[in-house]
DNA sequence: CTAATTTTTCGC
DNA sequence: CGAAAAATTAGC
């Protein structure tokens, strides 16, 4: 007769599987009959683990037997009393881990908040003090207060509280002492005698808001067709894609599709690719959805997290947090009536988590979930992806467009300026074509603002020595080293890596020349070319400080700012009134990237930074600076031509077996020594080839082959939509366990990046 | 992830 | 040659 039973644990560590542990039954001393609960799946549990303990969640009933070499250890603790992690988030967990290639440790890690799985998991606690029900009565009260006689301080302190109190009958403890200037052995005796009474109420982290709320928008036509035909396509589809132009109202389209769903009492999560950058649509949500809405994203506080887990998770009916708006990880959150998702601006790469494990991608995961909760999907965007636009045009997904922009706005004018003409004429400000600064003047002194694109920050990315022609590199990196002007710095943008800038070439005390240019340049070159402009900069490097990127924001939308200049995140859902001129300094690194997406990608970026241009009345204007005029996606850009776009892709992408007709899945190689690797890439190609033959690409060295000191390989490997993808991972599994066995190719590191972007 | 164990490197 | 540093592996 056995007195225990086995469970697999799951434990917040990149180890390949999960570990089985006993629960004891018979004969439980006093200790453990009350550290162990019932073992429910769900639970977090206090397991050993060498000579420590850890914290992880039981899985599962463990089934079947174990490796001989294995001992099995008993559980020490479960922790909570009911479940923390539901069901469908550990169905979740499953299919993350199976489908991204990852283990069920690195998925836990990124799903709980690090402050549930450390111990240190407490709520914080403030401490009020309040009376007995017999002595909310004031004639009580005034009885007590004569009854005090020579315990002067007794009567202080009663007497502090009564003011305090303010007909809510509770003082926070410390405030009560502090302004009695009463010692807390005076409260404790009164306590005591019964009459204070001491409550605990956990303190809440939670910044919600609390300000009026309003009711949406009326929908005007356009919206109110949209918000229809979106319903209709979800009586028989579970995702609809809306395609709407810029400023043609989407967000208010969600707002009512939200309502609808809260009515239902579902909960709904409004997934954004970046909450930083979103104060504009945060604050629009707040005035209709008020304290329902919370925001969630990584780089909240563990307590806020935590919080946020708990009151999403909370019990049916709870009237607070029904609307989620976060960023990608708000998927992992414990939803208990998911009924819809809303995947914004649904095309941006942000979605799909790069570098730790799991790198998955939130909108295919937002639609799996969908399937699971039976709610529905809608993502929304300007620009579809090219794989979302064609699943909504071969029937997979609806399809509801929005064409106009909304009170009757206009979509900005499109020029095309040729560097290479313009350089060949000496037609240059430094990096400023005539016809931008032209245009510029014009507007600047209409009062407009401008904003200028440059997606690439510092102040040149490489020197040149004039006479050796030597270029400083990263010691650690294979790139070139940016000079940041202002910190006197060469700085590796590929790991961070900083050294003051010299002065002259080490090796042959030549003189240094710039080559390219970043953010930093541009402002150096406005402040000459217009001196009188207010100029503002918006990039990784001035937005470091903490709300440096909403003071930036705000001061350009309080029009103290003339002209902003910046990265990619200047092309981000801002609105700006007086914006009539968006320039892209070169087009040039979006087009000429080597990857099959990057037409996709450039045009979906200068779309973005258009619809930055032009608001109220005017018609804006956006001039693109490039030494490519003749690229075919300048027409599309022109024409505001999506499909043109969408239909030229897709064809490349079916000519060139590229994703949605084939999917990919590229493996990463790391090691510290050249050979090892070598040795590594050759046999794992030779292993692919041998079960996927052609599908698997030759030996591709990524454009930067050395970061951190470790050299990198890739390999692509190209499987038709329709095969066995399941079967296809088991076999990429086994390839890869053997070879990281091999000591030709040991400690070598493998990482497999599935639909990689 | 941490701790223990094995391998490599390096200084005298 | 032995100590220190780095790499590797086990953990249920």
């Amino acid at each position: 007769m056995k007195d225990y039973n086995l469970v697999d644990i799951i434990l917040p560590l990149a180890i390949a599987d999960v570990y089985t542990y006993r629960i004891p039954l018979a004969n439980p001393s006093p200790l453990t009959s009350a550290a162990l609960g019932t073992a429910d799946i769900g639970k977090r549990v206090l397991v050993p683990l060498g000579k420590k303990s850890i914290i992880g969640i039981i899985y599962r009933p463990h089934e079947g037997t174990l490796p001989k070499h294995v001992k099995v250890r008993d559980v020490v603790q479960i922790i909570d009393q009911t479940p923390i992690v539901t069901a469908q988030q550990l169905h979740l967990w499953e299919w993350l881990s199976q489908y991204y290639m990852c283990t069920m440790g690195e998925v836990l890690a990124a799903a709980l908040p690090s402050e549930i799985i450390d111990d240190n998991y407490a709520a914080a606690i403030c401490q009020y003090i309040s009376l007995p029900p017999t002595l909310l009565d004031h004639h009580a009260q005034e009885a007590l207060l004569s009854s005090f006689g020579r315990a002067k301080k007794q009567e202080q302190l009663f007497r502090t509280f009564l003011d305090l109190a303010q007909g809510q009958w509770q003082v926070e403890r410390r405030v009560l002492l502090e302004s009695s200037g009463v010692s807390g052995a005076i409260l404790r005796l009164l306590i005591d005698k019964g009459i204070f009474l001491e409550e605990e109420h956990p303190i809440s982290r939670l910044r919600r808001y609390s300000g009026a709320i309003g009711s949406p928008h009326p929908l005007d036509t356009q919206q109110q067709n949209a918000a229809n035909a979106i319903r209709q396509a979800w009586q028989d589809k579970n995702v609809v894609l809306l395609h709407g132009v810029t400023s043609s109202g989407k967000t208010e389209v969600y707002i009512h599709l939200i309502e609808e769903a809260l009515q239902k009492g579902k909960q709904v999560l409004y997934l954004v690719p970046e909450i930083a950058l979103t104060t504009q649509l945060t604050e629009r949500l707040q005035a209709v959805f008020g304290s329902q809405l919370v925001v969630y994203h990584s780089r909240f506080s563990n307590a806020e997290r935590v919080e946020i887990y708990n009151e999403v998770r909370g019990e049916r009916g709870d009237e607070k947090s029904k609307v989620i708006l976060g960023a990608r990880s708000a998927i992992f959150l414990p939803f208990r009536d998911l009924g819809l998702i809303i995947v914004d601006e649904e095309h941006e790469p942000s979605y799909k988590q790069q570098d730790p494990a799991p790198r998955y991608h939130a909108r295919s995961t937002a639609i799996m979930m969908a399937g699971w909760y039976g709610a529905k999907v809608l993502l929304g965007t300007a620009t579809p992806s090219v794989e979302s636009y064609h699943n909504a045009t071969s029937g997979k997904y609806g399809l509801v467009e929005m064409k106009e922009r909304f009170q009757g706005l206009q979509l900005p004018r499109i020029t095309i300026v040729d560097l290479q003409r313009q350089y060949h004429r000496k037609e240059m400000y430094g990096h400023f074509s005539d016809p931008l600064v032209l245009r510029m003047r014009e507007e600047l002194s209409k009062g407009k603002q401008v904003i200028l694109f440059q997606n690439r920050r510092g102040y040149a990315p490489f020197l040149q020595c004039s006479d050796c022609g030597s270029v400083p590199k990263c010691p650690n990196c294979d790139v070139s080293l940016t000079l940041h002007k202002a910190h006197h710095a060469l700085v590796c943008h590929s790991c961070g890596h900083s050294i003051v800038a010299p002065q002259r070439c080490p090796s042959c005390q030549g003189e240094y020349r710039t080559h390219g240019f970043g953010t930093e340049r541009l402002e150096e070159e406005i402040s000459a070319l217009f001196p009188h402009a207010h100029v503002a900069r918006m990039d990784l490097d001035s937005t470091r400080r903490k709300d440096s990127h909403q003071r930036i924001i705000d001061s350009f939308s309080a029009h103290k700012v003339d002209i902003l200049i910046g990265t990619q995140m200047v092309t981000k859902g801002l609105h700006f009134d007086d914006v009539s001129l968006v320039a892209v300094l070169q087009a040039d690194m979006l087009l000429n990237k080597p990857d099959f997406r990057s037409c996709e990608h450039a045009f979906h970026m200068l779309e973005q930074v258009s619809g930055r241009a032009g608001r109220k009345g005017d018609k804006g204007e956006v001039i693109i600076q490039t030494f490519d005029p003749k690229n075919p996606v300048f027409d599309y850009l022109k024409k505001h031509d999506y499909l043109s776009l969408y239909e030229q892709q897709i064809a490349e992408r079916q000519l060139f077996h590229f994703p949605p007709f084939y999917r990919l899945i590229i493996f990463t190689l790391k090691h510290r020594d050249e050979q090892r690797l070598n040795a590594a890439v050759t046999l794992l190609r030779e292993r692919l080839e041998q079960t996927f033959g052609p599908r698997v690409s030759g030996i591709i060295t990524p454009s930067v082959a050395r970061v951190h000191n470790m050299h990198i390989l890739q390999l692509r490997l190209t499987i038709e939509a329709t095969a066995n993808i399941h079967r296809a991972k088991s076999l990429v599994r086994e390839h890869m366990a053997y070879v990281v066995q091999q000591s030709a190719a040991k400690g070598t590191i493998i990482t497999p990046d599935i639909d990689p972007l």
